[in-house]
DNA sequence: GGCTATGTATGAGAAACATTCATGTATATA
DNA sequence: TATATACATGAATGTTTCTCATACATAGCC
């Protein structure tokens, strides 16, 4: 059976003109050259060259396996080219898993120097899991997942890799605006706002307001962070957004933040992946660079 | 670096679903694999895949490289494939040289049942050489040379192949029509009608012509056979031809033949070719076909 | 024509490599 | 919890490949 060697050793004889400058290049004696392709003739029952004076003239059937060789070894060198990338890390893709809505915006700012660092590296966002976020990264329809709620299971790990607060966002004109923080009861006439979610997975519920057995006035959903906020400039609601990201519209929308309760509720962004891929590279890259994020954020 | 080994064992671990049963259909064990793989691993320093609980689960870099398996071993199965169709003489060409312009009538006689008996060789026929047939053959731009006049050199081989006549055709209207054979003065007055090469080529001229000290005529040269032989045919001059050849036209055309001198000109067909290729099989076909013919003229 | 330089072929032994065996570790299954 | 299954790994083995030494053939040169 040919072998990549057999290749090799016609393109080198053809490109160095005899069997003894190709064994030099090839780091090999001529007669290594010469028993390796006189196995070939053996097992195959073909002649591949004949002894033309003191060098070698290929037959039609060394010429067909040498056209072979200058076809398929610029493939193989393509393919050991293609896995040093991957080696290096210079190629691959990773598939972020989004939990969390307002986590985006966040996102963003971590792929984008993610992107520059790693040009090989593409990365796929998906935030829309048939049974989960942990079920995909399980599963491996994702490599990471970003959450603030992580789960503690086995053979996934969880880093926290951003500290954020939830406030309460209000507009300039709510009768909230000004409070230093605001108690679960004083929501009991607002409307508020929230991603379409159900309510076990929002903290504004779990960890503010059914704990001390209160209600919002209303509960609307809306799909994007933009219109909730924007519906909240227009004093039509109020909502719990991560406090960095309420600041960041505050610069252009008339709204303020106010503190959940006394010592407000503070929370992590999460990464997660399988412990297995612990040694991946992208991976720890994503990681520091969203810590990095978190303490120098622009 | 990649060998094709990788390739089929990744291939084989996609096919059959386990590193296990891979070993199996290559016949090779479990550990072989594993550490073919591993030492690639080590070398390229990636990871092909990681143990997902007991199977396996390629990695982005493993899966590009069955991926590239699936493209390139079916590369090499048919680069095996057709080394074996080299090796049972089912492919490949002749490049047959022709120095003898009668000849090529029969050659055609000879190539037909050649390809009927070897459907993958091709035949190619060359009938004008910068430096002549023997050194097209000596350069391998043709691998037989078929010709009345075989020089002695070394490192080729010349044998005959089929013996003929060489004769006068005149037509039935000629003066010299029905003569059992004509003397080297009878053509003094005749036109001679010859290919156009040189008369040290000619056998009328040397071996019949010039050893008697006689010219024709006039001499003229055509292109082709058949054109010689309409000439002929319209009295139009008288030409030397094989025996068989002239018989067959005889058939159609108004012309006979007539024996040169009293016991004729006997000469042979030979095939001459490379020594080096003496155990060339198509070369061997091509001789015994053209010796076969020669016993059974249709 | 003999001589030398150059190139390929080949047998025997040495070195390198791949393979197996035995065993370990992890995981799924009953 | 026990058992079966699958992959990993170290040591020993077996096979292949490589080198060395040498033979053989030819080209080029004096």
């Amino acid at each position: 059976m040919i072998e990549k060697i057999h290749l090799s050793i016609l393109r080198e004889i053809d490109r160095r003109g005899s069997l003894t400058a190709a064994a030099g290049s090839l780091n090999l004696t001529q007669s290594a050259l010469s028993h390796t392709m006189k196995k070939l003739e053996r097992q195959c029952n073909i002649n591949l060259w004949l002894k033309d004076g003191r060098n070698i003239r290929l037959t039609e059937a060394g010429a067909y396996l040498l056209e072979q060789a200058n076809r398929l070894l610029p493939q193989f060198e393509r393919i050991d080219d293609t896995l040093r990338q991957f080696a290096n890390n210079e190629k691959g893709s990773l598939r972020v898993g989004m939990e969390c809505h307002p986590c985006y915006q966040w996102l963003l700012k971590v792929v984008q120097p993610f992107l520059a660092q790693s040009p090989g590296v593409d990365i796929d966002v998906k935030q829309r899991f048939q049974f989960g976020g942990m079920a995909a990264l399980f599963n491996v329809d994702i490599d990471l997942l970003i959450t603030p709620d992580p789960i503690q299971k086995e053979r996934i790990v969880f880093e926290p890799v951003f500290p954020y607060e939830l406030v309460l966002v209000v507009s300039r004109h709510n009768n909230l605006n000004g409070l230093s923080h605001v108690t679960p009861a004083q929501l009991s006439d607002q409307v508020l706002l929230t991603y379409p979610v159900e309510t076990a997975r929002l903290d504004i519920f779990q960890q503010f307001l059914l704990p001390a057995q209160c209600m919002p006035a209303r509960h609307k959903t809306l799909e994007s962070t933009d219109i909730i906020l924007q519906m909240v400039a227009a004093n039509r609601g109020v909502a719990a957004m991560p406090k960095w990201l309420a600041l960041d519209y505050a610069k252009t929308l008339p709204i303020t933040v106010i503190r959940l309760g006394d010592s407000g509720i503070h929370k992590h962004i999460y990464v997660g992946y399988r412990k297995q891929e612990q040694q991946n590279k992208h991976i720890q890259t994503f990681i520091t660079l969203a810590k990095n994020h978190a303490q120098h954020p622009d």
